[in-house]
DNA sequence: AAAAAAC
């Protein structure tokens, strides 16, 4: 099949050029314009005009970095690359990009509509979106399903759709509300699939260590030692609550839960005993420590062992938690309505765990995979808490936040909102967004009117704290999500001085409370815990820290060169994809080059303005397009449905990462497939991260053209 | 080292 966008290539070859070949850009306001030599005419007078069409405008693009292999390098430059998108609008720079225009033209016909009122009101017009956004999702399922219309139509279509992207653009912004919306859809499609992780998954798992223990013997002896150690202590300070789980499978279960939590846990011991060398070996959980030293503040040291306990985790049973309903809970009429409307008609395991200490005011460290009902486990308790001792400041104008919760990208901080701002409204309680990479006017209109909920990203948040915007000091409960990642450099400290602005006490004088999430949280919250919470009680699901058994993964080792065209392989199959990249450049070449080949792509990184990386984000869940390459940036809490296979095009940092990247798929108990792919090189490496996120995987050999490309390419 | 997160 013909690259339905030839043109481009054979346009960009005409260019001006650098000394070392690489196209100069074609205006002396971009960055790398090089004026064309007079006396060389112009080869194509057309190449102007289609310029200016499709991708004028274009913001600029910084040189292309040096490592990009020149034929992705020179389709790139013909789009906005990075740095187009970092102005806040966003408006106006969608031209540059092709992707996304092409596909979005068609459905947003439809939505644009709906977006336009709610904008405005992203507090208050829940319910109104939802209305709206239903129906359009609707529609949207229902195309996605019609893959094959798409797939006739895809590239002439797309072409067509490019010309008319500044409406979209403009537009684009405003669909911020709407995607917001979308929520729903992820709630209910979060929940049944965790059900089944927790329930059913979880026992696989178990049954899966085995072989994993055989695999990770080797490095693991050692813990099992600690954690033979550290179990019984975990019983006595906790008492084993509900969930035996030392007691049921001691040997197997228990070596592989507590291992984990001890895992996470130890650096914290670790660094105070012996054990901080063992650590060292999987590097995420050391560093963390090392890390929280570095701090300027006082170091975290661990008082006593006693402290330590308490970051020791209760697992809950899923089958401890059937029977039991929101309102047993604690949860009230209106909050338990809205849950089951939303699909959660009965609380998961971490919800079980989580809420009634929530609403009993206690610190919380909780431990559950996104989607596992994590949300709904701070979210509803949180609003209940509000309502119950709101009282009198309800719906008073200019009325300051009484809860934050904080996330650390836009996209999840969405994703929250969508499911926490419904149960809020059921009650009479308005949530605000407050994340970057849009205009503030909106947002700051809405703290004036008042709102009771924060749901944002810490650098937005801690901006307008700045300014005066937003007064923290009647917060009195915060939540971090993805906690372990918030304490990351660069987050740790804008969180910190968040979470200070935060009230100490409630009105009633009660401690303010702190609720801490993360499918992987470990010590590396150990210094925000030791300074911000108060004896929090910890909660995990058991069997949840593993892969689920339904996620196939697979290790391919490949020659750096082949890389490209192996990738190009595996996703273009008809599932959904997600690809995750190291870099944002990477990121958006893989993009373009899957495009190229035919492939419906897009990219999702922090190089894109917001209403693109929403936009893009949507085109998945849609699916308009069936590959999204990411960076990091989607490989938390994002949720997709029906991801079916999961790309590292470069293999990730750390276990966490590869938990949180191969965590989009497999839901619902669907099959799914994690290919990373490897160079030679890096063998070693992968095979640690495999070994510390306790998944066994092969690793095999793998060219372009290989049978095993192929038939992983075909889930 | 990169990515994310304010402008």
């Amino acid at each position: 099949m013909a690259p339905y966008d030839k043109g481009a290539r054979q346009r960009a070859d005409d260019r001006v050029r650098h000394a070392n070949g690489t196209p100069a850009a074609r205006s002396s306001k971009h960055r790398g314009y090089r004026a064309a030599d007079p006396s060389q005419p112009r080869q194509k007078q057309r190449w102007d005009a289609e310029e200016r069409r499709g991708r004028s405008a274009q913001g600029e693009r910084p040189a292309r970095p040096n490592w990009e292999p020149r034929d992705g390098g020179q389709r790139r430059d013909d789009r906005g690359g990075r740095g187009y998108d970092r102005d806040r609008g966003g408006r106006g720079f969608d031209r540059d990009d092709r992707a996304p225009r092409r596909f979005d033209r068609d459905d947003r016909a439809p939505r644009r509509d709906d977006d336009r009122a709610p904008r405005r009101d992203d507090d208050r017009g829940a319910r109104r979106f939802d209305r709206d956004d239903r129906p359009q999702r609707r529609s949207f399922d229902r195309d996605d399903r019609a893959p094959r219309r798409d797939d006739d139509r895809a590239p002439r279509r797309f072409d067509r759709a490019d010309r008319a992207p500044r409406r979209d653009d403009d537009r684009g912004a405003r669909r911020f509300d709407r995607d917001d919306r979308a929520p729903r859809r992820f709630d209910r499609d979060e929940r049944a699939p965790r059900r089944d992780d927790d329930r059913g998954a979880r026992r696989f798992d178990r049954d899966d260590r085995p072989q994993r223990r055989s695999f990770d013997r080797d490095d693991r002896a050692p813990r099992r030692f600690d954690r033979d150690d550290r179990a019984p202590r975990r019983d006595d300070d906790r008492g084993a609550r509900r969930f035996d789980r030392d007691d049921r499978a001691p040997r197997r279960d228990d070596d592989r839960g507590a291992r984990r939590f001890d895992r996470d846990d130890r650096p914290q011991r670790r660094s105070f005993d012996r054990d901080e060398r063992p650590q060292r070996r999987s590097f995420d959980d050391d560093r963390a420590p090392r890390r929280d030293r570095d701090d300027a503040r006082p170091a975290y040291v661990p008082a006593d062992d006693v402290k330590l306990e308490k970051l020791q985790a209760e697992a809950t049973v899923a089958a401890d938690v059937e029977g039991v309903t929101f309102a047993d809970l604690g949860i009230g009429g209106n909050i338990s309505r809205t849950l089951a409307e939303m699909g959660a008609t009965s609380p998961f395991p971490i919800q079980a765990a989580t809420i009634p200490d929530v609403l009993s005011g206690k610190d919380v460290l909780g431990r559950g995979r996104t989607g596992s009902g994590k949300t709904i486990a701070f979210g509803a308790p949180l609003v209940e808490k509000l309502m119950e001792h709101g009282g009198g400041t309800k719906r008073k104008m200019g009325r300051a936040p009484r809860a934050l919760i904080l996330a650390p990208t836009r996209e999840l901080a969405l994703q929250i909102d969508r499911t926490v701002q419904p149960i809020a409204r059921s009650v009479g309680l308005f949530t605000t967004q407050i994340y970057g990479g849009v205009p503030y006017g909106r947002q700051e209109g809405a703290l004036e009117r008042g709102v009771d909920i924060i749901v944002g990203t810490p650098g937005r948040v801690q901006d307008l704290m700045n300014k005066g915007k937003l007064d923290l000091s009647e917060v009195v409960v915060s939540v971090l999500d993805e906690a372990d990642h918030m304490c990351d450099l660069g987050f740790l400290e804008p969180v910190r001085e968040i979470l200070s602005a935060t009230a100490e006490v409630t009105p009633q004088g009660d401690r303010a409370q702190k609720l801490l999430f993360s499918a992987t949280l470990d010590a590396q919250v150990a210094s925000l815990v030791s300074e911000f919470l108060h004896e929090p009680s910890v909660h995990e699901v058991a069997g949840e820290d593993q892969a689920s058994s339904t996620i196939d993964h697979r290790v391919l080792v490949v020659e750096q060169r082949q890389k490209d065209q192996v990738l190009e392989e595996l996703v273009a199959g008809d599932g959904k994809t997600i690809v995750f990249a190291r870099t944002r450049a990477y990121a958006e070449r893989l993009a373009d080059q899957f495009e190229d080949a035919g492939i419906r792509a897009t990219s999702l990184h922090g190089d894109l303005n917001q209403s693109r990386r929403t936009r893009n984000l949507q085109l998945l869940t849609s699916g308009r397009v069936n590959v999204l390459v990411a960076t990091d940036v989607a490989a938390r809490g994002i949720h997709v449905d029906d991801v079916s296979l999961v790309v590292q095009a470069d293999a990730p940092d750390d276990y966490k990462a590869y938990l949180h990247r191969s965590g989009r798929t497999g839901r619902a108990g669907k099959e799914g497939t994690v290919v990373t792919l490897v160079p030679r090189g890096r063998r070693r490496k992968i095979e640690g991260i495999l070994e510390n996120a306790e998944i066994e995987a092969d690793l095999v050999d793998a060219a372009p053209g290989d049978g095993i490309v192929a038939e992983l390419a075909a889930r």
